[in-house]
DNA sequence: CGCAAAATAATAGTAATACTATCGATTTTG
DNA sequence: CAAAATCGATAGTATTACTATTATTTTGCG
């Protein structure tokens, strides 16, 4: 818990970083250093050297990378929830809120003052270069059962809903969600390093409107 | 080139594993430890000790393991892309040519007598379960440019093609098709492993509806 | 058939990585 | 103020991802 009420599984660190300086100049230097050189190239004890303490000190906050960058992209999923929340209430229509919701996703946010040692763009960036990373690994099912996915799974949760609002016959609002989620990530990348795979090497306007009006068109039938 | 002309980029390989026995051995048991044991658990020692060969002789045809995992994926992006072909003659509308492609995409397929060293199957689930791995990198600018993406976008770019002859004023076809090519991978993934992504826990058949439905809506208008 | 060239096996070695362990020194807290 | 938590510093280990070298076997071909 913090500024922001973000809850994060306790078993994403061994100790809590948002408590303490050493954890929250960890957590803000990872973000940076994984932006910047990627996962496969982050280590502890780089990390350690950026910010002058050393490799045993990191891994008293967290038993291994893996484990870093869960905690990051969930700290990612739980913002990303509290920001929809947020706007939600200004918000009438379900279908409003959906769009909102797709716009939030894709479109890069303000640094939030009151959470200094976060960047939120850096954030947004390394989570659309890593983010399958954290489930794509074999031990994915304990993993699961220890709470390692639930920023994810709460937020596809969340928009189901509202698709059920919009369409409550409609069959597959998890499969939906999960798939625009994906989609809102792998388009960023795409557009950026695989243009062929996307049509909008452009503006991230044009991924917004693509997921719309891929959700909207899947709702209303 | 093989007995079914799946070709893949000369950049793939050091030595083309196709050629020789020994190559083709390690195809074989690469894909079935790749499968069992997962990317970051398989080593070219583990490898060679199976097929009793040495470490250097596996790198005498794949420069590292991240070369043999795009390799192997090329190979199955290859060898769908046949299959298609072939099925697509008996096709005539393309639409019947689309829902036939996303079936091919999740339903596991038959073992292909003609090339006994690759197990389909396996690849299959290993392409499920490794396939973001290949770009999700900080090579990927240089990989992309030596022809690591190719089979993917060669798939993308076909059945873009069919959606245009569907609906020519489609704005969006390539990032339809590496969208829904994408969602065909995680889909099987979290029906697997995070069911509250997914709302086709039981059947892949629910997995081909779901694509198929949203193919077709954000289609047709 | 015999020989050169290529392919492979066998072995050794290296730098980096991902940890684990220990031990004072300092700071916090009850 | 004493106990506990925290941190910095250092050392050490097993594994990994290669690279290099040499010896042996296989193979193409004149």
């Amino acid at each position: 818990m913090n500024a922001l009420n973000i809850t994060i599984s306790a078993k994403l660190y061994s100790k809590n970083p948002d408590e303490t300086e050493l954890g929250r100049r960890i957590l803000s230097k990872s973000i940076e250093l994984m932006d910047e050189l990627g996962y496969e190239q982050l280590t502890f004890k780089k990390v350690a050297r950026e910010i002058i303490s050393t490799e045993s000190g990191v891994y008293r906050y967290f038993q291994n990378k893996h484990q870093l960058l869960t905690y990051l992209i969930n700290w990612y999923w739980g913002w990303l929830e509290v920001k929809m929340a947020q706007e939600f209430m200004l918000l009438n229509s379900p279908e409003e809120k959906l769009k909102r919701a797709i716009q939030l996703l894709v479109l890069p946010m303000d640094q939030d003052e009151r959470i200094p040692h976060i960047d939120e763009r850096a954030l947004q960036r390394m989570v659309v270069a890593e983010y399958p990373k954290i489930y794509l690994t074999k031990d994915v099912d304990q993993e699961n059962k220890e709470g390692y996915f639930l920023g994810y799974k709460q937020i596809c949760e969340t928009l189901s809903q509202l698709a059920l609002q919009i369409n409550p016959g409609y069959p597959y609002p998890h499969s939906l969600f999960a798939t625009i989620i994906e989609a809102a990530q792998s388009q960023q990348f795409f557009a950026e390093h695989l243009p062929r795979l996307s049509d909008s090497s452009g503006s991230k306007e044009e991924i917004v409107h693509f997921l719309t009006d891929m959700t909207l068109k899947s709702l209303y039938d």
